[in-house]
RNA sequence: GGUCUGUUCAUCUAAGGGUUAGGAUUCAAGAUUUUCAUUCUUGCCAUAGGGGUUCGAAUCCCCUACAGACUACCA
């Protein structure tokens, strides 16, 4: 019976779990979602629980809507959240700004064990000598070196700093970086790194504001919500020492959750990461979902808006860093979860490929029914004014979704099953309208006005057999007949289209095109 | 500048001391489609450079180059 529970209190205490931590400072862009994506492969791969927890520590960014727009993103990707702002759960609130009171105390824990100190420098000051530093080109670093000579509870005399305290002083804690120590860490995906704190500076944990800082908040919330595992960009991957003195100075180092870092996810061309730049530049979207700034009112795409399949684009981003060692390429996020493992992430940076994007896209676009496709493309139909009824756009869908990378061009693909061609291809007017073309034109409307039955197969055959009475060529009939219908040289089997848009349509198409492409 | 991380076809990547360095995307050619797209076939194209270690190196070590991240009272 005990021993049935103490395995059973193991079990409870070895739950994977994971967070994705973002800022609501704006839109998630696709590196984030990256992020999210591959804590939550992770955790679910082992039965765990994914966090969502929102670090709005820092008041000035705060931006309103992006923190439903994180969620709204989180939910079109299908990663889903066990623990957050809306789910709750046994660790609430999961919000930063709503456990501001907790974090004082622990800072205060911080200076007591001598592992943090109170620091009255002003902003000002310190960009002043930052700027001096680097006018003789040196870097000035609040640290070891450099405290001493500042003003803070090291420095100063115990009477002097209570004073500044109690008389509400601004100031922030910082801690107090040891001197010459190595701090070494095994990293789930980059294997065993080590720093050398000398290198490091007293990082701020509490600002005067009375916010924590990313490092305090971070690690007291990770402790305090059990993670086992962070899962986190590259760029977190200087302040790991910075964390594990952390852990160490709050004694909770045997807790302490393991770190992999992924790599960066770079731009298609040219230097440096993926940034909404590059989007706009080469006409991709970086971010999930459509953003419009609530200050400028700028509206950025998103991969959802674009006509992008949430699982397409998951697909997509999984193979971005990581791999499953075998040559399948096509995942369900199903799959994904069973195949995933950090071990197979790779550490260097992905260059982001939109060309790869629109192939998977198409992949997932031709896996979808015709059923669920159609339900997608009708709001693009109801934009374009136009309401047919639903079998008729499953029927339409079907036909040409082949031929389309994105729901929204279906209509690009198959407008002309709803609507008359407005415009007709130069080229291939130039090409296929002459010598007598009109004439033959009118003689085949006139001709399918005497077809009994009017279906794809009943038409062709005696068409067939109309145009080899007739000795013309088939190529010139075809691709001309083609151009009335539709206005250029594209779109599925013209007899499809001459039973789906009708007799009528069909002839009236005919007529319309000899009269506004003229006898030539 | 300093610290840390990385570098295999144009791109995403496989190969963890022994393979003609494999796959996918892009591109090109051909076939199919009396159109376009799809599909199929074929082709092009890579171990950053230099030193070691070894019978043997993409793989281990060193140097160089290049790239990136970090170096805020931002996360």
């Amino acid at each position: 019976m005990i021993t049935l529970n103490l395995k059973y209190i193991k079990m409870m205490a070895q739950k994977i779990r994971v967070r994705f931590a973002p800022s609501p400072t704006g839109p998630l862009h696709i590196g984030g979602v990256r992020t999210a994506l591959f804590n939550y492969l992770f955790a679910k791969h082992n039965g765990g629980d994914f966090l969502l927890r929102i670090e709005d520590t820092d008041q000035t960014r705060y931006v309103p809507g992006a923190e439903a727009y994180i969620m709204e993103a989180l939910e079109w990707c299908g990663i889903k959240i066990d623990e957050g702002p809306l789910e709750r759960g046994p660790h609430a609130p999961y919000r930063q700004s709503e456990r501001k009171e907790l974090y004082s105390a622990y800072a205060q824990q911080l200076i007591d064990s001598g592992h943090a100190y109170y620091a009255f420098d002003t902003a000002e000051e310190l960009d002043a000598l930052r700027t001096r530093a680097e006018s003789v080109g040196e870097t000035f670093t609040y640290s070891n070196s450099t405290r001493a000579g500042l003003n803070n509870s090291l420095s100063l005399s115990k009477c002097d700093c209570e004073k500044l305290l109690t008389s509400g002083a601004p100031h922030v804690v910082r801690f107090k970086m040891p001197e010459n120590l190595i701090v070494e860490e095994v990293d789930l995906i980059r294997g065993h790194v080590q720093f050398n704190t000398d290198q490091l500076d007293d990082k701020v944990l509490f600002k005067s504001d009375g916010m924590p800082t990313y490092h305090l908040a971070n690690v007291v919330d990770d402790h305090l919500m059990e993670i086992t595992h962070v899962i986190r960009g590259e760029e977190w991957l200087p302040s790991v020492p910075l964390h594990i003195l952390l852990y160490r100075a709050f004694g909770w180092e045997k807790s302490m959750p393991q770190f992999s870092h992924l790599p960066l996810i770079l731009k298609p061309v040219g230097k440096g990461k993926l940034s909404k730049r590059d989007g706009d530049q080469m006409g991709f979207p970086v971010f999930p979902l459509a953003w419009k700034d609530p200050e400028t009112g700028d509206v950025s795409r998103g991969y959802r808006e674009d006509g992008y399949l949430p699982d397409g684009f998951i697909n997509m981003l999984s193979m971005l860093g990581w791999n499953p060692g075998t040559e399948q390429e096509i995942f369900s996020m199903d799959q994904l979860i069973n195949s995933f493992s950090l071990e197979r992430v790779g550490k260097s940076g992905s260059r982001f490929d939109p060309e790869k994007t629109k192939w998977y896209n198409h992949q997932y676009l031709i896996r979808h029914s015709d059923e669920e496709l159609a339900g997608l493309f009708l709001p693009y139909l109801e934009a374009k004014g136009v309401n047919v009824p639903f079998p008729l756009v499953v029927r339409v869908t079907g036909l040409v979704k082949e031929r389309c990378h994105f729901v929204n061009e279906i209509w690009d693909q198959g407008f002309f099953f709803f609507r008359a061609p407005e415009t007709y291809d130069e080229k291939i007017i130039s090409k296929r309208w002459k010598d007598g073309v009109p004439e033959m034109m009118a003689e085949i409307a006139e001709f399918f006005n005497t077809l009994e039955n009017w279906n794809a197969p009943e038409i062709k055959e005696p068409f067939s057999q109309f145009v080899t009475e007739k000795g013309w060529n088939f190529g010139t009939i075809m691709n001309s007949l083609r151009l009335c219908l539709v206005g250029g040289s594209y779109g599925p089997d013209i007899f499809d289209i001459c039973e789906i848009i009708g007799l009528t349509e069909t002839i009236s198409r005919i007529e319309s095109a000899l009269r506004r492409l003229g006898r030539v």
